[in-house]
DNA sequence: TGAAATATACATTCATGTATGTATATAATA
DNA sequence: TATTATATACATACATGAATGTATATTTCA
């Protein structure tokens, strides 16, 4: 075969996007090249050389396509949308949902937390994720701050200290639940992690 | 140069061992050589080959030098060490302190959580990682449980479910502490952490 | 007919594994 | 104790395969 129709060229380059996206999940980045991510989408690497630089740019390709959920997030805490921690507990709700039900968003979620090395090469990827981390940071400490100061939360620890714990309690949750998603019983009580976070365990 | 005392092929061997170590963490795994690792010990890949089957031999010898510390804190915990919430958080004070101040496990660790991607070659690694996560989840299930029925914690949530909480919590810790040690403060305030998890935040 | 969308062919690099060479530590022996 | 034999601890050289990138051929759309 050889040209075909614009729908089509389309169409091959979605595929191969797609054929990334499933390899990447199962042998992880690094070890999938080229030529595997062509013949899973049933062209040759000629057609993926047209589309794409490399396999970074692939990688780019796929990340690009979710506008990092965690910086959704940190953009509605901004733009104030969450006025007391119930707000905010609604907020986290929404955006873990969003993440573990969308399959795709999912998968590349995955892809960039437990399929992908720290290396030189994909150095950009983590930056820029650590970017989007950084403004949650911010954001959430500014908005426990305000918290403390109305009163609302304990005064016990510092705001940012709050956030950071936050932060990493999400990031655990996500990352654990898709190193292996039967030890983590997140689908089925995502909104409850939340709860425990906010809730007082001790009597 | 050739044969050498057994002293000095040990010593050789951890060269070897102290190489690997450096250049996965700051290459990655899957993108360091045994040729990088050669030359950074000052030898040759001949010399690697005689001490280590492959670079996953290389890893699994890294790896066996830690008794993995999540382990360790799960056996204290199923050894009933821990009586209340109080010796719990002094338990998992004392091994975040040892895991993040000792370097030559903070690196292993590091490397564990963040310089190896989840394919193939190195699934053994996982595996054994998750049995030591599943015994510590295991372990703090029943320990809450006893707790719920003394009535020294709160009922509301079921005690896997803290107990997953917790696992997920410290898990993100380390992660992202190892991902970038400047945003989380881990080292200043690991104690804190802690605490925030099973404080009442809200007042 | 020209350019777009591929396949094909090829050149190159690189990592690996293995085979072999070699010097020497160590043990056996006399 | 001196000598010898052998296993050890590497270095060197080579063979191979695999992945990449690029150049070119081929088809076909527009």
């Amino acid at each position: 075969m050889a040209r075909k129709s614009k729908e089509d060229a389309e169409e091959t380059r979605k595929n191969i996007i797609d054929s990334a996206i499933e390899l990447f999940l199962n042998k992880g980045v690094s070890s999938t090249t080229l030529n595997d991510i062509a013949e899973n989408a049933g062209v040759t690497r000629g057609a993926i050389y047209w589309h794409f630089k490399d396999k970074t740019d692939i990688l780019a390709d796929i990340f690009s396509e979710v506008m990092n959920p965690i910086d959704t997030l940190a953009r509605e805490i901004i733009n104030d949308e969450a006025k007391t921690i119930l707000d905010l507990k609604e907020h986290l709700k929404f955006v873990l949902k969003d993440i573990i039900f969308d399959k795709r968003k999912a998968d590349i979620m995955s892809i960039l937390l437990t399929r992908l090395d720290y290396s030189d090469q994909y150095k950009d990827f983590f930056n820029e994720h650590n970017v989007s981390h950084c403004k949650l940071l911010d954001a959430t400490s500014i908005f426990f701050d305000k918290l403390q100061k109305k009163g609302t939360i304990s005064t016990k620890f510092s705001a940012r200290m709050i956030a950071s714990s936050m932060h990493c309690f999400l990031s655990g949750l996500l990352t654990e639940h898709f190193r292996s998603e039967k030890d983590v019983m997140l689908k089925d009580h995502y909104g409850e992690y939340i709860e425990v976070f906010f809730a007082q365990i001790i009597n």
